[in-house]
DNA sequence: AATGTTGTTTAGAAACATTCTAAACTATTG
DNA sequence: CAATAGTTTAGAATGTTTCTAAACAACATT
């Protein structure tokens, strides 16, 4: 790549975010990798191996900022520990309890057909389907 | 009510549990209001209030043993703080961003008509819906 | 009713994720 | 290149939950 910040300068800039280091190390260890889920400790320790000094109120500070601007999603699976995904398209995810892992669904093998209409005075936030499994403990 | 504890007592013994003096008196609070929502915390005040002097670490043991012996729920809606739910048949809810407030869905009212096969070797623990909702501020 | 056994409760400490603080730093503007 | 406004940082603080190990209470046996 010739240009290799261009890009993530670009978003940062339309999110209204100034393209500091952090935030463009950041964004490019995000949004390179394909789509995924993390955790604020776990962006930290990659990017710390990653050779990229950054502490971890940063990476909290920027992972609210991105989830803002709408180019992260915030994901609540468990209590005492937030997960953010890099797909903010419409999607649901599967949960393993045992890994806690998650694993996004795809749109096309999920149907809500009926929907309760919402208490006065409130508007949607948002839907938020999770399917929780757990390993199979075949005998 | 001539035996008031009867009830209590036999529901813990059912569920496997020594019917202690504390147990008790929280399944009492819980189960003899309405289906509500409550976190530790608020359980643990409410008993205090009513001169039930139990610790904040029972309280969470409690409410621990109740959601695995199957009379609680657990409800993850927010990371940081966890909420249950007396109410323990299959039913979805509504979660007020602004003042952290549940309320259960009439299971009539939704209808998932499609759902994704699970991931080779799990088996469904629950499906979870949680409807995010703000207060609309009308202008 | 006393005993032993086992399960329960407790205060306080510890753990953990997250947010706050205010001082140092850096991107941007003029 | 200086001014300023926004950002980053280490470390402290916060808030919820879990842990620890000692005191206590329920239960079964006698």
């Amino acid at each position: 790549m010739q240009r290799p910040y261009s890009q993530v300068i670009d978003r940062l800039k339309q999110a209204g975010l100034r393209p500091t280091r952090q935030r463009m190390a950041l964004a490019k260890l995000l949004f390179d990798a394909g789509d995924h889920h993390f955790s604020a400790e776990q962006l930290h320790s990659q990017a710390s191996g990653a050779g990229i000094r950054v502490s971890l109120a940063t990476v909290y500070n920027t992972v609210h900022q991105f989830t803002k601007a709408g180019i992260l999603r915030e994901i609540i699976v468990s209590s005492g520990r937030s997960y953010f995904d890099t797909n903010t398209s419409e999607h649901h995810h599967f949960f393993f309890e045992d890994s806690h892992r998650l694993l996004d669904i795809d749109p096309k093998d999920m149907a809500i057909t009926k929907l309760p209409k919402l208490p006065e005075g409130t508007s949607l936030e948002r839907v938020d389907v999770v399917i929780r499994v757990s390993n199979s403990s075949k005998s």
